[in-house]
DNA sequence: CAAAAAAGAGACCAAATAGTCCCTTTTAGC
DNA sequence: GCTAAAAGGGACTATTTGGTCTCTTTTTTG
């Protein structure tokens, strides 16, 4: 990787938390010009325009979300398990980068506004609700989650009860919100088994 | 009420859905000149500054949302019933303003910058916790909901899932995702009430 | 090591920003 | 209807904004 790449890659990896802590309006070029140490012309050489860094800086953070949430999973066995790893990840884990989860700050910033921001930000959600998705499914398909379960269900409501408990979290400075939403979920996913005891009436 | 206060009530009620859509930084006072048809002059007459104006566009939208959502409230009989009613409000109701919520907005907005604000947002998520919690509380004293659960749990829940939800929900354009959310919040109020079975089994 | 290419500094620009202030117009009280 | 007070218009300021461009410095390549 030539200099060129290495301060483009520097430059995002700086940005990403400015913005996601300040919001793409409320985060100046000048700001990434006093966290990266670069000036004007050094910035605008790798980047045509601010929303052009905003969206690098914007993937940056996905990944590293989709990095931090998901290490480790494959070697969970079980989809009820997996879930449970995911939900305990998000809850217990560290945190994706200052600012909270960059997916629901992009998401809230751009929903009526930046339409590229928008997207990414749609993608990002989509992609995450995809792998609970598939999660579920496959535990359906081993005979481990009943069938008149809606995977979709399951994973919009995950995605949601971790990210509205998150805002709470973060605002109020502790973790309970964050924990009592782990401990709902998990109640939750209880009732997705095929359990010995509805096994046992059915029969 | 005179023509002063008449004009600063207006101000805010047009600001309001700005800084909801755009946010603080997001939303200038241009914006809010053009909006209400009034030069720098007339704002400032009546708001010593942006942030002001701000906070006080934050209060009308708090409490625009407290009553969209907790209307008629008081004719539901039984706290199971009325948990219910607010999520059926906050999931099919009409929308508070323009922009989503502004309890969620504005948390995720301020979270990381602007004390006022930030600290609005906490007192509206705390009051709106509150209603909550005082509903499941009087619940179980009338012994319509088992001792064993934790009103502030289901508090936070309930608030985190739905504005979780409706993040999703705006990001897709499309109620999916709140409908999925109010369906396993029906689920989760199925639990928490004394049931037969349950109340047969352990007899 | 020399020449070409890439990277970065920083002056500069036009537009937009929040906020001030004075002067005119409108409202309200008598 | 007159007068004092309130309301609003809009020019003005200082600063910041995103973005451009040229010139120097550094890196890369033959």
């Amino acid at each position: 990787m030539n200099k060129g790449e290495q301060t483009r890659q520097r430059i995002i990896a700086e940005a990403a938390p400015l913005f996601n802590q300040r919001g793409f309006a409320g985060c100046s070029m000048q700001d990434v010009m006093d966290a990266t140490g670069l000036e004007k012309g050094g910035l605008y050489r790798h980047f045509s325009s601010k929303e052009e860094l905003a969206a690098e800086a914007f993937r940056y953070a996905k990944a590293s979300a989709i990095k931090v949430r998901t290490e480790n999973l494959e070697h969970i066995q079980g989809a009820v398990k997996q879930l449970r790893y995911v939900i305990q990840r998000f809850a217990e884990g560290p945190s994706v980068m200052p600012g909270g989860c960059p997916l629901m700050n992009t998401a809230i910033d751009a929903d009526d506004g930046n339409p590229i921001l928008r997207r990414l930000a749609l993608e990002a959600i989509q992609e995450w609700k995809a792998k609970l998705h598939r999660i579920v499914e496959s535990g359906i398909k081993r005979g481990e989650i009943r069938r008149q379960i809606e995977p979709r269900r399951i994973a919009n409501t995950i995605i949601a009860t971790l990210e509205g408990a998150l805002m709470i979290s973060r605002l109020e400075g502790n973790r309970t919100a964050m924990q009592d939403a782990q401990a709902t979920l998990e109640i939750v996913l209880d009732g997705l088994a095929l359990r010995e005891t509805q096994t046992a009436r059915s029969r």
